[in-house]
DNA sequence: ATGGCTTATTGTATAAGA
């Protein structure tokens, strides 16, 4: 079984890339983060014609997270229960017999911005939430766009980026208190090269000078990290003409 | 590196992303 996480900027805009991706790729399970539509103009048929179901949560403009599945998604979740949200970043649904949660964690924009606070509210919700999801589902998956570097050298130039959102250290605490529930960073349970990122600043010629974060993950329970067999960055979407700035993390599961 | 890009919006400039 492979999972896979994409934070696409817009599905509207990178469909194209997307069904390229699920046709090349082959994933089983693709998360989707920034659909930045409303549910009606969801692509539901071009992906179930790839051969992909999918459920979704979304809004114009900003958000918006997605589950597509070549196997069937049941008992599905919108949003974090008792945490009121305006912005729809949380959907989570059955595939098989692990519970898949799709998230896009706010981004903060700066330390001391409103948002900064919000992000770390959200994420105590999420904390709080996963630890009962855990109880009623051990085999867990969470998939999605953290905005968070949890160490050092998922940053290009952890110097430059002292002071600022994805790296502070409230954020990177909020990381560690994830990996207590009993969750790991599927991606570091393997040999990894060096520089190993998933986001590159579209300025700047960001993805040319390799000047990029890891901050989407794949975070797997106890009771499924015997079960990893792979895990890596698929940087050949960011690649592409007109591409989201960031790509695919993927994460191969024995069945 | 302090925004040089990209996206969406009842747009023609602004907000947000990371």
């Amino acid at each position: 079984m492979k999972f896979a996480t994409w934070n696409v900027n817009s599905l509207n805009v990178r469909l194209p890339h997307v069904l390229d991706w699920l046709k090349a790729a082959q994933p089983d399970v693709l998360c989707l983060q920034e659909t930045k539509q409303e549910d009606g103009k969801f692509p539901y048929t071009a992906l179930k014609e790839a051969g992909y179901e999918a459920v979704h949560i979304g809004q114009k403009t900003y958000n918006g997270v997605a589950i597509l599945s070549r196997h069937p998604l049941t008992n599905v979740q919108r949003n974090i229960p008792g945490f009121a949200d305006d912005q729809q970043r949380v959907i989570a649904a059955d595939i098989g017999d692990v519970r898949v949660v799709c998230a896009y964690i706010p981004n903060g924009q700066a330390l001391d911005s409103e948002k900064y606070q919000y992000k770390l509210r959200w994420l105590d919700a999420l904390h709080d939430w996963l630890k009962a999801e855990l109880l009623a589902h051990p085999r867990l998956l969470l998939l999605g766009d953290y905005n968070i570097a949890p160490e050092d050298r998922d940053c290009h130039d952890p110097a430059a980026w002292v002071g600022q959102v994805l790296v502070s250290p409230p954020e990177r605490e909020a990381f560690r208190q994830l990996i207590q529930l009993g969750l790991h960073d599927s991606f570091r349970l393997f040999d990894q090269p060096e520089k190993s990122f998933s986001w590159w600043d579209y300025r700047m010629a960001g993805f040319r000078r390799d000047l990029g974060m890891r901050i989407d993950h794949i975070l797997v329970s106890d009771a499924l990290r015997s079960r990893c067999a792979e895990a890596y960055i698929d940087k050949a979407p960011r690649k592409l003409e007109r591409p989201s700035d960031h790509t695919p993390v993927v994460l191969q599961l024995i069945p």
